[in-house]
DNA sequence: GGTTACATGTAACTAGTTACATGATTAG
DNA sequence: CTAATCATGTAACTAGTTACATGTAACC
């Protein structure tokens, strides 16, 4: 899902995608190439993904967008030049367009891949519980419309507010009354879903109430500072 | 490690196990017995573990001791004669007693299996950057002398500071500028780690002076009231 | 006598990791 | 020319999951 929310923004290869995956927020901060370079060609086999030779439209007015890895856009093209004399005419299909060269490999986000982002970003049952989940959907939440982003926070606030309940009912009889240290911990615990639940509560009040900021005193937003783009619902 | 710190607490069987890892902590509450008989397979074969037909000692006063299943203890008791007439005179060896009739095997932990954990426990190098290890080991603190569960905390300390010092560099330049909902993710994510570095600190600051009770206004807490038990340094 | 909970295990699969192998591009 | 960085991939391993297979004990 990471993947293809990323490549949706903009085409690009498997190493800046995982610079992009360590760096933007903390959640797969780790990830390793081992297992990102399988999951590109598992998507690719899928048909949510493809490979492309060219660079994404130089159309903007703004040049940093190809410098997205510090090379220069001429020496990309030259060498792009030279790839696609060399063996990119033996065919157009979509894949790997020639086995032989080791060379960067372009990943584009297909309409197929389009639609499987935008169920996986909705689906109800993917949940899982300990919030990587939903932060990973909030992260791309621009993608989704109002009511399903305020779904997404509702399913949130119910998880928590159900493991808090589940929190203050335990602790019955258990079997040892708790040290010190575990004691802490289950408070610090609970105090933790609760902040939460806290964050949760904000956004869902900020979202109720037009799209203003939640945070500090920042001013309100405009709309569409970044692309409105295709909603899911 | 959380198999063989429940387990230096009192002998179980896996069954039991895994409803204690379930509920005692947050951690671990979705271990499958899919994960948890291959890993007791493993530490058996190690060493680290030996299964044992009898009780452990039903000598103090206390009988909730024997009823961990709610079964009645006489009940085990003939059970237990039952199956050591059967077939378990065949050799005293630690491992499975008899391989044929499927019934519940306790596990208790060896000095092998004592060392093992004094060693996880301590051990500067496992400690996983995500906040699980750390919980981990501070749910068994009061095995740890007051010196190693120093280090302990500043490790911990010092890894959450360190995250909270890259999270204000970063965000220079991030390529595109964050929407609302991205930003709300870094803003949370960074107040989520200064919430636990607060408590950290708070710990560190109730070991220094004495061992006092961080939270709340509990009154100081008399030493020893678990089992003083061997430390680790 | 049947249902429910207790109890142990295996098989197939999932999803990651580290270490390795290879090669291209850029900067000094 | 050479070292560092960019770039892609594979192999072996780790650690879990779900689903299945099997059987025992307690309860009504």
């Amino acid at each position: 899902m990471a993947i293809l929310g990323l490549l949706k923004e903009q085409p690009m290869h498997g190493y800046d995608l995982r610079k992009r995956l360590r760096s933007n927020f903390g959640l797969l901060s780790s990830l390793s190439f081992g297992s990102l370079y399988p999951a590109l060609a598992r998507l690719e086999h899928e048909g949510a993904v493809r490979a492309v030779s060219a660079e994404p439209e130089p159309s903007g007015p703004s040049a940093e967008v190809v410098a997205l890895t510090g090379s220069l856009a001429g020496e990309r093209a030259a060498f792009r030049a030279r790839l696609a004399a060399h063996g990119a005419a033996v065919s157009p299909r979509p894949g790997r367009t020639t086995t032989s060269s080791r060379t960067r490999k372009v990943y584009a986000l297909t309409d197929r891949g389009e639609a499987i982002f935008g169920r996986l970003l909705t689906d109800d049952q993917a949940d899982g519980k300990d919030g990587k989940a939903f932060a990973l959907r909030w992260a791309f939440a621009r993608h989704l419309s109002p009511e399903a982003r305020m779904r997404l926070l509702e399913r949130r606030r119910r998880q928590l507010e159900d493991r808090l309940s589940l929190g203050s009912r335990a602790g019955d009889t258990p079997q040892r009354p708790l040290d010190r240290f575990e004691r802490s911990l289950v408070e610090h615990s609970n105090a933790s879903f609760q902040f939460e639940l806290d964050w949760i509560e904000q956004l869902i009040a900020a979202e109720v109430s037009g799209r203003s900021d939640v945070s500090g005193g920042a001013p309100p937003q405009r709309p569409a500072s970044s692309e409105p783009a295709a909603e899911v619902s």
